[in-house]
DNA sequence: ATTAGCACTCTTTTACCTAGAGTGCTAATA
DNA sequence: TATTAGCACTCTAGGTAAAAGAGTGCTAAT
């Protein structure tokens, strides 16, 4: 009896949720007893929803209202009734076919990503910049172009490369341009970019003598927060995807997305948390209204992932939507793009 | 006497469009007359509106509502009857402050305009990408990673540079790397980016026993969307100003400016025609209402300006706010921003 | 040529009513 | 004991009506 009585909470707790998520209105008892055959009464049901709304995973708007899901109702969806279907092989091969062609630019690979998962989702799609710090010191390259003007171009062990025209202090030959270019390869290759700042150092006093002036600039240019510290950025898409939803919350959601890209702090911080919780099982984590740790974005759910380069984790991709989303299919198209990326950016590890 | 019409006729336009661009809401004839000491009473206030109407410079939404501008009464406006005041010192050293600093890479000048844009005027600023076609190709680095694989810089005459990492379809090593190298940048300096896919095929004709392959895929490369062909982008900050306005077009233009954001075409199009009429003398352009030639944005009003890096228009900036703004401040900003632009730009000349 | 006065129009606000939806509770039922 | 039928209750949504307010347009007086 216990179970059976449990069994029926979840039955009917899926049922509203479904219903909430595909139709957006409040779920009423008489409508359960109509559409869905089981076998109760609305009475009976409305027994079972005052047992839920006990609980705490469905609420009221006001008496004459039905059934609405809330954030704890949704996280116990999402954790224990969700059905994860998977994609289907023809959604596969429409996502696939996208990362098929011959990618030229890293960039254009991640932005596409957002592109990506914003049509394939119909929600808006979110993609952080690689973290740059996370990547090795592969070779870094001095062009000579003037007097004082030298072509620097770093590139790491993930093909991220870094280009910059940069005008120097005082003189520079083509000598000493070769001669720091080669000192600097030698012993940087393969460090990681985030002790770079640390071993320039130690450099600048062994060499003191030799081209220390040089030493110093080159330090402060990779060192420099265009180079390597780059706050985290993000391609974010389809944002008009909420334009034409004809629900209530729309006009929220769109207020705080556009705070989103003009003040990109929030979901960076959130996206770096996931990174970093996110060890060695690379697992999709779902934050529905306030759960998640900013005070921000009460009303819609964020689907994040994360995608790696050379077997290391070094960005953030995934989905914010409504609350009211096809989660099951969502979290499967985010788990595939992630895949996907991660598969695509290692045709240019080096 | 008809000198007086005339001039009381402007004064009142004037008076009415101020009026509305500050508060918002439709003015009466009888407000005019409480709030300016013209000597006139509403009744006869009321005749100069009607004339004005007739001439369609302001228009009534219903009876009992006071007098709005047309599109055509802001166009008049903003030709004949804004005090163009320009900028304050204090203002000027505002904004030229943000580009003191040095600055390390070309693209972040570009993306802190817009936000400069958008801090400063207090609408949505937007820069568009420079137009890398109509620089000059000036040097090309290949640096080789490993046996298919190499890394490209294209350096331009301007300091705009395109860097990725490649992968060969046959294996090279150091020589011939250098080989095409040098013979690359001997031939193709100072050649108009635009042209370099005709100077490439002919190259190719030419050399077709020595190094056929290599110059083929190198061509490919450049001329490949990723290195040049890019697509029109533009930077688009502070929209979120938009939401705090309390007026009732504001949902409309937030609506406007996210479908800007997810498809670029429309704008990117206005850009590029403002930057092609606007030949020698650089000009501010203000697009107001339904003016512009596409079928877009008949609520806002658009300022647009150019810049340009060694005397040649490679990009375009602006403002995109409500059709009530103060033009005579944007539209000073908006000229010292875009000269604040092409200085700072210039660093990176080579 | 200007102004005062007034009728007219249209919007906005408020109040009120009704129909409808959905619940919660209680008593009856299997 | 679990389920159901029935009913009273609550709240919303929608419609109508009336009143208030804002502004104009017109006409007659100055």
């Amino acid at each position: 009896m216990r179970i059976d009585a449990e069994q029926r909470r979840e039955k009917i707790l899926r049922i509203i949720i479904n219903n909430y998520i595909t139709s957006g209105s409040p779920v009423s008892s008489r409508s359960i007893c109509w559409k869905y055959k089981i076998g109760l009464c609305p009475a009976s049901v409305r027994n079972v929803m005052a047992d839920l709304e006990e609980r705490g995973l469905i609420t009221h708007l006001h008496t004459s209202a039905g059934r609405v899901p809330t954030d704890k109702g949704y996280r116990y969806y999402v954790d224990k009734l969700v059905q994860t279907a998977g994609l289907t092989p023809q959604e596969q091969s429409n996502i696939s076919r996208e990362y098929l062609a011959k990618q030229l630019v890293f960039e254009e690979v991640i932005r596409k990503t957002s592109k990506v998962l914003s049509d394939f989702t119909h929600y808006a799609g979110v993609v952080s910049q690689p973290e740059i710090k996370k990547t090795c010191f592969k070779r870094i390259q001095f062009t000579l172009l003037s007097l004082r003007k030298v072509c620097v171009t770093l590139i790491t062990n993930t093909g991220i490369t870094r280009t910059s025209v940069v005008n120097f202090d005082f003189k520079i030959d083509q000598e000493k341009i070769k001669k720091i270019q080669n000192f600097m390869n030698a012993q940087l290759e393969n460090v990681p970019l985030i002790n770079i700042k640390i071993k320039l150092r130690k450099m600048m006093i062994q060499e003191r003598d030799s081209f220390f002036l040089i030493l110093k600039q080159s330090m402060e240019l990779i060192d420099s927060n265009s180079l390597i510290d780059e706050e985290m950025r993000f391609y974010l898409e389809g944002v008009s995807n909420f334009l034409n939803l004809p629900e209530s919350d729309n006009s929220d959601m769109v207020c705080f997305l556009i705070k989103l890209l003009d003040e990109k702090v929030t979901l960076t911080s959130l996206i770096h948390e996931v990174m970093q919780e996110d060890g060695a099982n690379r697992k999709i984590r779902v934050f529905i209204g306030k759960e998640n740790p900013h005070n921000f974005m009460n009303n819609c759910a964020i689907v994040l992932g994360t995608y790696e380069i050379d077997n290391q984790i070094i960005g953030g991709l995934g989905i914010i939507g409504p609350k009211r989303m096809d989660y099951g299919k969502t979290i499967a198209t985010v788990e595939y793009v992630s895949e996907m990326l991660s598969e695509a950016l290692n045709q240019f590890v080096i």
